[in-house]
DNA sequence: ATTTATACATAAAATTCTTAGGTATTAATA
DNA sequence: TATTAATACCTAAGAATTTTATGTATAAAT
């Protein structure tokens, strides 16, 4: 049983992101584990970033639910994983989520350095 | 009255920003109004982003009661006019979300472009 | 022997935003 | 000049997402 559970961030910036890097970790890695998608966020971020399981596993779900994941179970040492990896849907998303997220970021940089948006 | 309301995004990153982009344009600005905060937010961002005021005006009530923003009625025309301005607290308190503003966009690119994670 | 790490899960509460109203004045247009 | 659009504020119900708090179970480390 966990001590205590750390939270996603103490900035509540990365609401609404956590599908958009779900589908690029899996764009760019194949197949990935739950388990397996919090370290690898925690790692890239030098552990800035650290997602709950209690919004990873429901994300999970619903991604699968609404066809952009597949799901595979498989035993390693007597525990079980389950890897997902995307659907042709999901990789036509995920080009979409990634140029939403490109314009997100240009957009709130243009907010934050007004300088910016003489172009 | 309206006869639509448009929505802040299409896309959900923008879920948990909207704090931050209000006080960086007060920062920016000195005093600003409501309505104004939506058409300054549009005409930045080339009217990819347009703050429902659904949004807003809850927003900037609890800012006001956390004791960020200071207010001040004016009447302009006839017309009400509530102008917000950041309070010394307000002007802290802006830093730190700026600062993990850039944390933010910093850990999105790694997680979207891993090959940046080399450094 | 106990704690930590691995690996899944759900459910109540909190938070934030959308949607959908509402009021009122001024400016523009048909 | 009657209607619509723009300006300017507001709230409340519902949706969506996340936090917090649990729960189960096995393997590895202390």
């Amino acid at each position: 049983m966990n001590e205590y559970q750390l939270q996603m961030s103490n900035s509540k910036l990365y609401k609404g992101s956590l599908n958009t890097i779900i589908l690029k970790l899996l764009e760019e890695n194949t197949k990935m584990y739950g388990y397996e998608i919090t370290q690898k966020v925690k790692a890239l971020t030098k552990g800035e970033l650290e997602i709950t399981e209690g919004a990873l596993y429901p994300a999970l779900h619903k991604l699968e639910a609404e066809g952009l994941l597949d799901v595979e179970v498989v035993k390693v040492d007597n525990r079980m994983r389950k890897y997902y990896k995307l659907t042709q849907k999901g990789t036509t998303e995920t080009a979409n989520r990634l140029s939403e997220l490109e314009s997100f970021i240009r957009n709130m940089e243009h907010l934050v350095n007004p300088k910016w948006s003489i172009d």
